[in-house]
DNA sequence: GTGGTCTAGACCACC
DNA sequence: GTGGTCTAGACCACG
């Protein structure tokens, strides 16, 4: 199955590089089940298209995917997400030094934008129950 | 008052450029009253020392800011905060908007590294309760 | 250290990627001890212009390696050995099968261009001496 | 005779086409006298099955091979070894500068898998006895 | 000066 | 059609 409707997006100028921006959507999608083992990713075409960026980006992106193992490419047919491909699984510990690096840049970057930490966590909450 | 104990921290690694982080920690000061008007921030040479950085990516951040009209600098005596800085007044529409795109590059992060949403909520109610 | 004096050379039409034979190279540098932990590497620009290949190409290379943990990259100073690359190390049985599925290639590559296994012998036994 | 039993292998991931592969193979069978003029090689389709490669690949290499004279094909009962094909005669000049080429890339390529030059010495005399 | 990212576009190998 | 490789060239971040 082709995981056409999934919503694939970049932002340009968050200082993010594009390529990390997707293999970070993409290991998002195989951690939360979005993506399984053997399902085909979108192709190098299809998402360049999609996402407006250049194919040599998409490709990139898939081929740090595929050196570090989540997927696999298959020349004339496509991108899989590897068989043994599974989500991280980090102790509380980790989970919780992750979180406040992430969130000490996130916050900063949203306070310099005049956000205040509610409209963060008001965001985050709805998202959740839109799942 | 000098913001010498403030928590200034970069990742190197995170895409964002180091400069840019540093604005965005110095915007987030200045909007959570953190940093007021006509306070001093820290010099160049220790900010450089103290984010194991180069003095010339400090000075660009604060350069950038200068022209931002956020900080005046002072030859001989240091940056301050201008007088004028107040935190950016955004409309609730564009906060929300704000707020979802960085929260959808955010959590692309944030779970392709394990994390769950929670985990964010969770980091970000605890920071705010610690203020 | 630069090793700036190392053999350096890609093959254009063995069917064999620019880039994957600049990896080869590396590794092989690392593996025979020409290049040691913390010994810097040729600049993607050097290479580029001594290889006569497009910096990219270089560049990509080196960005694999940088992935499979065998070097460092330092933006603005320069490429360098990762402290803990070592050579890999195999079983003798791993090594004879790896040296039995790449003679075949080799051999087949030769024999389809007029050599005999013994002109393949004498130019290894002399590269041996030579060292 | 149909070479049915010969050691028809192809590596995917060598970076050298498949479809060259192939044709080195039938190349170095008939130079070293394996495959002698008159005789059958394998249908495309039998070829296709032992390599789990695609029709179209091998019938790619079956082409050139006929397009090099080295073969020639007749529709309906297959592909055979020109009456006139002979192994390319080279000056020893020209044989010690081919090897030299073709050594340099496969002793990177086996350094870099941790393989010593002996590993391939001897490998290769160990063919060499086999034969 | 260093490496990093992205684009545009070409050609190739394989299904 | 699929992905893979390479080039040429621009711009950016960092020292």
């Amino acid at each position: 199955m082709i995981v056409a409707n999934a919503p694939w997006t970049v932002e340009f100028h968050s200082g993010v590089p594009v390529y990390k921006q997707i293999i970070h959507q993409v290991q998002a999608a195989i951690a939360d089940g979005r993506l399984r083992p053997e399902d085909q990713l979108p192709t190098v075409r299809a998402l360049h298209q999609q996402l407006n960026v250049n194919p040599n980006t998409v490709a990139k992106a898939y081929r740090e995917l595929e050196l570090a193992g989540l997927i696999t490419t298959q020349r004339g047919s496509g991108c899989f997400v590897a068989p043994s491909a599974e989500p991280p699984k980090l102790s509380d510990r980790d989970r919780k030094a992750k979180a406040e690096q992430l969130s000490s840049r996130y916050m900063a970057e949203a306070q310099s934008h005049g956000l205040s930490i509610d409209d963060l966590i008001q965001n985050l909450t709805q998202r959740k129950s839109h799942v």
